[in-house]
DNA sequence: ATGGCCTCCTGTATGC
DNA sequence: TGCATACAGGAGGCCA
């Protein structure tokens, strides 16, 4: 579910709803997730603490503390991060609760638990990069995120270009629904190997890669199977995709029929007319 | 170093 | 209707 667009308007909705506010107490479910959930240590480091910022950072979403603690939230897949009253049922795979002193709740809710929320104490916002994100390649909305930068990383790569766009150690944000549809609208064929891209084409590339993911969040992300943003409601920009997940219809631009192919284990979807 | 494959988990869709 | 199988947005680990 969540890439880049997602993780932004799920951010940009919780925000506002729990900055300045304090923990009060916490639940958990006690299910395995990605990560282990630290919960012993989060009771004891954030009763009482306030949250005191939030951000995204590749698919992340970085909630700051007012006593040198931050939580790092993965959606995974299935993830869903969520504010509530305490009164709303329980769902099924809600799995970690915040309550804060106004009472309403932070919910993250996650039916594969390929998600995860993770603590990290005692370092400020520097430190934690260091820490939990050094792996991690550019933000694609970020000034060094640019042709140039794709086309120097790509010399000489064989590996499709597609697999290098979702590559979190060259660009961040982008899973399958963006990396499908930034190349459509970029003319650049999945399967090319990412050496093989032009300067030209990269600097398309990077244009497309902005204005889509630009687009999705205004939109409100997509939801193909169950995203919803932290009031519960779905995106819309799954309206606007012109290859992801239709295949046997007809292309947008030329009206060839839209091909389905499996490029590094995951579905890809093109148009041979259009994407060289 | 690189590229390809597998796995974690559950729900849903598809085919027999 | 019931059952088996494939597949789904992420990402890290393993192996050649």
């Amino acid at each position: 579910m969540p890439e880049l667009p997602e993780v932004e308007v799920i951010l940009q909705g919780l925000a506002p709803y729990i900055i300045g506010r304090t923990i009060v107490s916490t639940w958990y479910s006690g299910k395995k997730l990605r990560h282990p959930f630290a919960f012993e240590q989060i009771e004891k480091r954030l009763t009482g603490a306030a949250f005191s910022g939030a951000e995204r950072r590749a698919k992340n979403l970085i909630l700051q503390l007012d006593n040198r603690c931050f939580l790092v939230c993965h959606m995974g897949m299935t993830g869903k991060l969520g504010i509530f009253t305490p009164d709303s049922p329980v769902h099924k795979h809600d799995h970690i609760i915040f309550t804060l002193n106004d009472r309403q709740q932070v919910r993250f809710n996650d039916v594969r638990r390929f998600g995860s929320i993770q603590l990290f104490k005692d370092l400020n916002r520097e430190q934690l990069e260091e820490l939990a994100f050094a792996q991690l390649g550019v933000e694609p909305f970020s000034p060094e995120c640019n042709g140039d930068y794709f086309f120097q990383l790509a010399k000489g790569r064989s590996t499709p270009v597609k697999s290098f766009l979702m590559d979190n150690r060259i660009v961040v944000g982008i899973g399958n629904i963006y990396a499908n549809e930034t190349l459509f609208r970029a003319g650049i064929h999945p399967s090319r190997p990412a050496g093989k891209v032009l300067l030209r084409e990269w600097k398309q590339l990077h244009t497309e890669l902005v204005q889509t993911l630009e687009w999705a969040i205004e939109c409100g992300g997509s939801t193909i199977s169950d995203f919803l943003n932290a009031s519960g409601q779905q995106g819309y920009f799954q309206a606007n995709f012109r290859v992801y997940g239709r295949h046997q219809q007809k292309c947008p631009t030329c009206s060839r029929e839209i091909e389905k192919s499996v490029i590094g284990g995951r579905a890809t979807f093109f148009c041979r007319g259009c994407q060289k």
